[in-house]
DNA sequence: TCATTTCTGTACCGATCGGTACTGATGTGG
DNA sequence: CCACATCAGTACCGATCGGTACAGAAATGA
């Protein structure tokens, strides 16, 4: 995949590393809070080179959360893959309430807590994010829908509604991780939510 | 409970009005996208008042936040008085989803947009918020430990988790608003939450 | 009337914000 | 070796940030 070597001088740093250093900061202090300085410290390079590279501070947030999309957040995709919608629910859940509390990683969203209210611009970000978010609310429903039709949830089920249900206990449970909750009681969060998801009849995979 | 007239000039501005137009700002902004110059703008005064009058942007926002607790939560404090464990719950989450949405007020709740992120300073506002939230979620909890000691709910409930479970979804209904979702749709998660709280056998108020 | 007290308003402070001009270093192709 | 292209680093830009000094206005008490 490497093609031919650029013409001028070599970049001296690697792009997708320093847009994991950027992540940190953004996830750790949102992104009006996260500074150029505090930025470029971290990842490592100076302002110039940053600007070359991704543009401006807003399209290297968007570049960070892309990467965030893929990297923190495949465990949305995997849990999409589980047999049933219950299992795509519980799966969801539990890998959410688990990348909520990393060791290794500011606690929290970064979907969320990168930006909530409009800041000082006319909710450029906070828009963008909100977008963000229901968008993987809508690959959700999509995948509640396909279950209602292959019988795996009751005819009557909503699956729009159902799925904003699930979003709205992983944003529940991001906000209060990130205002220290422990995973532990994330999970016992999860435990009560489950209860509110449909099963089929003869499903009694992982009862409560 | 007029006492004797203030000696020198005096206040030109009701402060608690004035208090009411900073709320907003907060609101909608967040604290760090709320500027001094668009808080002043908003409540009708100058800086050095404002800063005779509360001290500093943080003290302001701190007056801020109970007064918003105060007014626009008030709501919560009355749910807490419903006869059963259920009705309280439902009530809350009910009258927080219609609070969530207030053409008359920003969508979504101070509380969280004000800051989930440890901004510029060390995180003391996103503390300070988080503290205020885990207090009022204590004060549910305490009601429903009332509940279980009464018999209202079965014997074996967790307070602590129903009422964290009962927060989250308050919270996750918060962020969707924010996002500019309808009422309609957080009743109807509302709706599905309720599935998951226990119910005294005989208790069928408002079934679903 | 006049000193005292408190508030209002302007004008300003140093610090930091996001963003950039410009010089020099480092690579490639000829 | 040289022209060219790109990146790195310093040093800077105007704007805005939170906060304040200071002078004048409006009340009180004597």
């Amino acid at each position: 995949m490497t093609q031919a070597r650029e013409r001028g001088r070599p970049r001296g740093f690697d792009s997708e590393a320093a847009l994991d250093r950027a992540v940190e900061v953004f996830w750790r202090h949102g992104y009006e809070g996260a500074s150029l300085s505090d930025l470029t410290d971290a990842m490592g390079i100076n302002r110039p080179s940053m600007y070359a590279a991704y543009g401006n501070k807003e399209e290297l947030f968007k570049r960070a959360i892309a990467r965030y999309a893929e990297a923190d957040m495949a465990y949305a995709r995997e849990a999409l893959a589980a047999p049933t919608a219950y299992q795509v629910i519980e799966r969801f859940l539990r890998a959410n309430a688990d990348a909520l509390t990393r060791a290794d990683r500011p606690h929290g969203c970064l979907s969320i807590q990168g930006g909530l209210a409009a800041g000082s611009d006319g909710g450029t970000v906070a828009g963008f994010l909100a977008a963000s978010r229901l968008a993987g609310e809508a690959a959700l429903v999509a995948r509640l829908a396909r279950a209602v039709d292959e019988g795996d949830l009751p005819a009557g089920t909503d699956p729009a509604a159902l799925g904003r249900y699930v979003m709205v206990v992983s944003e529940g449970n991001a906000v209060h991780a990130a205002a220290g909750v422990g995973r532990d009681a994330l999970h016992t969060t999860v435990d009560i939510a489950l209860a509110a998801v449909p099963r089929r009849p003869g499903d009694t995979t992982t009862p409560a």
